[in-house]
RNA sequence: GUCCCCUUCGUCUAGAGGCCUAGGACUCCGCCCUUUCACGGCGGCAACAGGGGUUCGAAUCCCCUAGGGGACGCCA
């Protein structure tokens, strides 16, 4: 049985280029019927945090990136970790190092000034007299001779010679084991057939497979995955905007929009840009996989997730339009029904945020109007439709939209103008804008009582601006 | 520095020797629709990193160069 694993470590936020990982060793394990394991790699107590943990899980869990297994936490398995270093250092396939930190130091500089890769020369290798005032670290006594053959799902075949190699500390002087090894040793105890991880991993890899066959196993079948690089190329960070998947809940992405773009991110399927889950699922293939880095591109990401939004449920969107207005200190119950505001909005935000930042004029009672609006719209000759607008909304019985629309025509067409010529003033009066949906639409949304106030208090601006000016 | 990896429009990509006058998508631009802003429709700009081979034929195979990235930790 297939069997995958997403193992970070709980140092940090949980990143898109993570995500996509997850995600692809989530599709392989669905699409194989497998099995998807979830591993915090903990080793490192001094950086990991609970809240790195938190957000580790709730990113997976807002994503729908359940595991069948797990999370399982490194650092409740030290016992297991520590049976098999001493059981190596038994047999010896891993020794004792007494160097210092300094004269690790000391050696690679060395290395680097002599045009050498910096890596341990394995003074430790065959002497056994411990050293006093050292508390050793052990090593694993990495072949000397040979290769190793990664036959790398989405890179074909690399090969590594050993002598590039040094041997590795698989635990540090305060016992503690270190990732390279708690990573074998898990893989091979959790069965995982293949490792699906960033390709920064490349090089661990042989390493790895020499532990591997250390413990008398055979490795699992690997698969590095390009990394995901910003807008302009670089690698990833937070100068690029939100890395943190969880920003992207916060900015009002959707789930599916996200996961659609991330699965696009170095893989393809033909021309398709748009997949259900179920597709992603049905047609993914790591063997598909591309092997050069991608830029992340937020423009697209928003064009699928308006994508995504035109084609929901509005009623489901409800709740989710609601914490982005109450995030922003509105009162949604202050305003029209969620779903209707969805229903007319979609088409022109990209996200719930930016439609949140749109709306605030649903949901208070004083607006405050756009100074260039106001100039351009709210002018002496609109005087006089917009009072006959007044006149004509206040006598409108269903306040709906095809009433209000109708009613707003009428007016034009009695006082002989363009529509344009009561439409734009009367947007602005309502909005303080002078773009949003339609005129019936947005007097709908806007409500009765609040528009009729806001057509007066336009008309009482008009008036004083008139008499300003003669 | 050493080792490893990568290279098609600005970006994501299709492309497995002839189907390529290199296709799609995002962005951008234009037109149409339109009381505004959008949505939508139609159209346009835009790429095989460079150089050598192999072949009747190369974006596709090989080599070199250049550029980019990664690794080289008692981090993961």
């Amino acid at each position: 049985m297939i069997k995958t694993r997403f193992a970070p470590s709980p140092t940090g936020v949980l990143h898109v280029g993570g995500v996509r990982t997850a995600l692809f060793c989530w599709l392989y394990a669905r699409r194989h019927n497998g099995q998807f394991v979830l591993r915090i790699e903990d080793t490192d107590r001094e950086r990991s945090t609970q809240a790195s943990v938190d957000a580790i899980l709730d990113g997976m869990a807002w994503l729908g990136l359940n595991p069948d297994e797990g999370p399982s936490y490194q650092t409740q398995r030290f016992d297991r970790y520590r049976a098999v270093i001493d059981e190596w250092l038994r047999e010896g396939k891993a020794y004792y190092c007494y160097c210092t930190p300094e004269e690790l130091e000391a050696m690679r500089k060395a290395q680097r000034a002599a045009g050498e890769k910096p890596r341990y020369d394995g003074r430790w290798r065959d002497r056994t007299e411990p050293r006093d005032g050292v508390s050793p670290v052990v090593r694993f006594k990495n072949p000397l001779e040979g290769s190793v053959v990664i036959d790398d799902q989405v890179r074909g075949r690399v090969v590594i010679s050993n002598s590039e190699l040094d041997d590795l500390i698989i635990a540090r002087s305060d016992g503690t084991p270190t990732y390279n090894f708690t990573v074998v040793i898990d893989d091979a105890d959790m069965g995982i057939t293949h490792v699906i991880r960033g390709d920064d991993h490349l090089a661990n890899t042989p390493r790895q497979i020499n532990m591997f066959r250390a413990l008398g196993k055979e490795p699992p079948t690997y698969a590095h995955v390009p990394m995901i690089l910003g807008d302009d190329g670089a690698r990833l960070s937070k100068r690029h905007g939100a890395v943190n998947v969880l920003d992207y809940k916060t900015a009002g992405y959707l789930p599916h929009a996200l996961l659609n773009y991330l699965v696009r991110l170095g893989w393809s399927h033909g021309d398709q840009e748009v997949f259900s889950i179920d597709e992603m699922i049905s047609l993914f293939d790591i063997a598909d996989v591309n092997s050069a880095a991608s830029a992340f591109n937020t423009e697209k990401l928003d064009w699928l997730n308006q994508h995504y939004m035109q084609a929901a449920d509005p009623a489901s969107m409800a709740p989710l339009l609601h914490e982005q207005l109450t995030a922003r200190d509105l009162d949604p119950s202050a305003g029209p029904d969620l779903a209707r505001v969805f229903e007319v909005f979609r088409e022109r935000a990209n996200t719930l945020g930016v439609m949140a930042d749109g709306i605030g004029y649903l949901f208070i009672d004083e607006i405050e109007i756009d100074a260039g609006a106001a100039k351009k719209h709210l002018r002496p000759v609109a005087l006089e439709p917009m009072q006959a607008l007044r006149t004509a909304l206040d006598a409108v019985e269903a306040w709906e939209p095809s009433a209000l629309e109708h009613a707003v025509g009428g007016v034009a067409e009695s006082l002989g103008i363009g529509l344009g010529k009561i439409g734009q003033p009367a947007r602005v009066a309502v909005t303080g804008s002078g773009a949003s949906p339609g005129l019936g639409d947005t007097l709908a949304l806007v409500g009765r009582d609040r528009a009729l106030k806001r057509l007066d208090h336009a008309i009482e601006l008009i008036k004083a601006r008139a008499a300003g000016q003669s």
